[in-house]
DNA sequence: AATCAATACCTAAGTTTTTTAGGTATTGCC
DNA sequence: GGCAATACCTAAAAAACTTAGGTATTGATT
């Protein structure tokens, strides 16, 4: 899903939904490969979605009604704009709101970490 | 993997084996009931690991050189004690510095969001 | 004494998500 | 002409998680 330089892929998981969703909170309208350079340029290269799975998360999304798409031509191109439909605006800014929550719950369980070194074997 | 009253269960996703790790950064010793419990409690009941998700993650761990086991008899139960190694405590370090920088990051993606009630369809 | 909840461990099938690794085609630059 | 960037896409495989069980002990309640 991302290549990622500075996380491990495994913390990153889950949040790719709330990524696309806010970002077309904001932008009203976006399309795929728009979205991968928003974030790489947003977020200085430290999270670089990947297509295999930003384009059937668009599909899916769309499928169940939270984004409708809009085809406009580049030239010979297609470019395939995908905006929010009311239920996806909800969910987008229920999935922040979820966000923001969840991490300060995570805070309370590792915010105490101290790093000890004595350790075992 | 989890339980979630408050949380999609998308978003929370990835995050489990920086729990346990830091969790036993902080108690030297724990046992796989006693981190649900813990989890739970400290959590106010937000996030709830279940065993089918976290039993196979100790396992895996252990295997990988992260975690070391010990047996301990309970009258006739037998408890299974887990502590960190050396390479264990430098991931839960490693992974609990990812988690605050990546919360951070996906702070600039999201913060500017506003929920914008002007929606399509 | 029986029953139920809690403690304490475990697994396996199925689903979902993500990675990996491609594919096609246009456009712009050297 | 050739290469990088733009722009879309898919399908097989791997990984993670959910669901839904299983076993057994202990302690409390009826």
């Amino acid at each position: 899903m991302y290549i990622c330089f500075m996380y491990s892929n495994e913390l990153v998981k889950g949040t790719l939904k709330t990524i696309v969703l806010s970002l077309l909170a904001k932008h009203s309208r976006m399309y795929g490969y728009e979205i991968t350079q928003h974030v790489k340029e947003q977020t200085g290269g430290k999270i670089q979605l990947t297509e295999g799975a930003l384009y059937p998360l668009l599909h899916r999304l769309e499928a169940d009604g939270l984004l409708l798409t809009e085809k406009v031509n580049i030239g010979k191109r297609v470019r395939k704009y995908y905006k929010l439909t009311k239920t996806g605006s909800e969910t987008a800014g229920s999935l922040v709101a979820e966000f923001k929550e969840f991490t300060q719950t995570m805070g309370k369980l590792i915010d105490s970490f101290i790093y000890k070194p004595q350790y075992n074997v």
